[in-house]
DNA sequence: CCAATATAACTGTTTAAACAACCATCGTTT
DNA sequence: AAACGATGGTTGTTTAAACAGTTATATTGG
């Protein structure tokens, strides 16, 4: 159906780039479409960076999070407020973050219920290294 | 983007709304958390609509895809490359909707190296089903 | 004060994504 | 036509995401 486009063909909508024959639904789902291929690309872009140091995009995003905390830390689900995306499963994440050095946890001494994520000197390292690449 | 006005608080940009209290190291890198954070609240309205019918919101894409294909179907990496987002396992997303009745295989007789995806008369109805609230 | 409810974090389990290795078929080269 | 590399899909395995249920502490209402 779709007539075959040469490779050097310019592209200038997502339908056509996408070789999409059939009309979008409605301009909100085109819309939704291409900021979802945007942040794909650019997390495409990021990953591979992040990943030199053994971070997850999740986990560099959170780490940036803890280190605006300062010295006193944040509370667990004040990080998983602050993510931009969604991730419902914080504990693990920060599992992996403190398994790596980067950050520690510490028991609030006025409600023993919260646990504050505090940057080690290790985590403030592989942050600032990450800096430059991003 | 439009900012959104929560209850009490006007707030305009991403770093006051998620109280980031660090400036970024970068526009490139605000952008990138604006429109990654507008994907995935995008992605968090059409998720629930799309899994009432059992269907992950790339199997959705992918659906849409066969459907523009027609009758003879699609190549199974064909699909791949016209999914907004990466998908690096195509097989077992086709898997999944084959499972479940939306598309079956054909083994091309030209090539036999390529699969044929094509869209049930199941997966038209699910689609069609869905096209409303979307 | 005690029961009830809410909150913060953790744990178990299921499901999907990510990466790599593999098999089958095709086109080409000699 | 036999060998070669390229292409299209599949499979195995590791890792992360998603959902639900649990514990511990705090707060509130009677």
């Amino acid at each position: 159906m779709s007539p075959p486009t040469t490779k050097n063909q310019k592209l200038t909508t997502l339908q056509q780039e996408i070789r999409q024959s059939v009309p979008f639904d409605s301009v909100e789902l085109e819309a939704h479409l291409n900021i979802s291929r945007t942040a794909n690309v650019l997390a495409g872009k990021i990953q591979p960076i992040v990943k030199a140091e053994g971070l997850a995009e999740s986990q560099y995003n959170a780490l940036r999070i803890v280190r605006g905390a300062g010295k006193d830390g944040i509370p667990c689900l004040e990080i998983a407020a602050r993510l931009v995306t969604r991730v419902p499963d914080i504990t693990r994440l920060v599992d992996k973050l403190e398994k790596a050095g980067l950050v520690k946890r510490k028991r609030s001494t006025e409600d023993r219920r919260v646990v504050h994520i505090v940057l080690t000197a290790k985590g403030r390292k592989v942050i600032e290294k990450l800096e430059g690449p991003l």
